[in-house]
DNA sequence: GGAAGTACGTACAAAAAGGTAAGTACCAAA
DNA sequence: TTTGGTACTTACCTTTTTGTACGTACTTCC
């Protein structure tokens, strides 16, 4: 984590550094809580569709088909609780919530799409593997 | 999915492009598993392991501490099923078992990797807004 | 009156995921 | 004999996540 850094004073070191020296204690790292947030389902499909400017909770509860409202809720709070959305409340009634991207959560939002993205172009190699793989003669 | 890329001869569509244009139902994307399979926190600290090359069962597990041998064995059954890992079977007692990152698994990685990174890097800013939050002249 | 809209919160149940411990089968060493 | 090594598998239990249904409070429209 962090906190390694500030003992070393060298380049902050990242999971992938600490994998590779061993590193790694079985304590849960914090930001994997993150890395989940962002990769969950809603949560995924939440900033992809807050990407195009901002929404409202039908508005996404719509464009994200299939979504409870109890998910979207949670995903949304979640996400902004991670700084990567806003979320302005006009006070009025009936509720009126506005939810854009943060400048944080456009970074992360290119950085997730691009991955599921990938895998979703490259899904045909996976489903390839998953054939072979399930052939009689394997294993 | 794909099967949309083949009826319209388009440039194959990806999730992303999906969301934009509502066309999303709320049918699982089959394509899902294998992003939970890439960023889970075992199959995530094993793609990053298995990096550096051929490990074994007994080194993977010390090297990623504080996994069991079941989610480990779990981990690495889900990613050699999507083609990202290679499981060379010697047969011997006792068992000699070698995993290795298929080129389609040295992809997905560094692409988990990366996104892993730029949160753990991140992770400060995160930290920042969680705690603004947390104050009581908030919402 | 009921229905629709807004954006949630709550209670409980169901489903999924993960953890612990023991087992498998053979070999070698203490 | 026990212990340690190898790489799993299985049974049972616990924890986490998700789903369903209802409630909140106000306005407008039929």
């Amino acid at each position: 984590m962090l906190e390694d850094a500030s003992l070393t004073n060298a380049l902050p070191v990242t999971l992938t550094d600490k994998v590779r020296r061993g590193d790694l204690s079985s304590e849960t790292c914090p930001s994997r809580q993150v890395l989940k947030n962002v990769t969950s389902q809603w949560g995924l499909l939440t900033l992809i569709a807050l990407r195009d400017g901002k929404h409202r909770f039908g508005e996404l509860r719509r464009k994200i088909g299939g979504v409870s409202e109890k998910m979207l809720t949670q995903s949304l709070r979640a996400l902004e609780a991670d700084g990567f959305i806003d979320r302005k409340v006009h006070h009025s009634i009936p509720p009126h919530v506005e939810y854009t991207l943060t400048p944080l959560g456009h970074e992360v939002t290119e950085r997730v799409a691009a991955l599921a993205d990938w895998i979703e172009l490259n899904y045909e190699k996976v489903l390839t593997v998953r054939q072979a793989l399930a052939s009689p003669n394997i294993r």
